[in-house]
DNA sequence: TCGTATTACCTAAGACTCCAATGTATTTGA
DNA sequence: TCAAATACATTGGAGTCTTAGGTAATACGA
């Protein structure tokens, strides 16, 4: 598990690429994905994932759907075009910045 | 000019590096270096960068010296053996974190 | 020599982001 | 049948940085 300060600013990011690359995806799912990707390494709690879907549909880069399975719904987030440009805008942000990191730290900007 | 927010978290690396790699050095200078290795793009500002060298020095990570210039006086700061140790943690970390980061976007770790 | 930019230190109030804790309820599977 | 997993959500607080402010010495061009 990372040092979790690491984290801030990125958070929406991820759910955005995420987003982007699978359609539409509900809360939980969204979870579990980061926990996949990251071999476990992420852990998206519920007190942050919530709040900040729920501040970017405010912002109007997702919409939401609801859907019934049986007697549970099921609340399926996507992007809104909004969403999408804002989506590539903040990779583009995150790799800028990190080869502003591996500069400043003067590290290989090779990881593997 | 980078989004803020991802600056988040890597405050203490930064300053960690810079001091082992260049010594000692005073908080002005610090923040000239990092402008300096970043090509502009980030800008320390001393509402943080001062804060966090008196907590780092809290901590024991830090120590000081002053050392006069004519009538100015110029405060220096240094790595402890455990700011030293402390200073190769924090860089490993964030380099496991940038990794995951990029699984998790699906980037190319190849930044250049 | 006068004023501005730069050097050099610092603090305080607030914003922002995330986390831990807590709550509710359904479904799955041993 | 009952614990674990699924699925939503809120609240209070902790931590980190920014904005804005303050002090003072030095360098340099007009």
């Amino acid at each position: 598990m990372h040092s979790p300060e690491l984290l801030k600013g990125t958070l929406q990011t991820i759910i955005l690429k995420l987003l982007a690359d699978n359609g539409k995806m509900y809360g939980y799912e969204i979870t579990q994905k980061v926990k996949e990707l990251s071999d476990e390494s992420l852990q998206l709690t519920e007190g942050s994932l919530y709040p900040t879907l729920h501040k970017l549909e405010a912002e109007g880069l997702l919409k939401t759907e609801k859907m019934s399975m049986g007697k549970r719904v099921r609340k399926y987030y996507f992007l809104t075009p909004l969403g999408t440009s804002t989506a590539i805008q903040k990779i583009q942000d995150f790799e800028a910045f990190m080869k502003t990191m591996f500069q400043v730290l003067q590290l290989s900007t090779k990881l593997a």
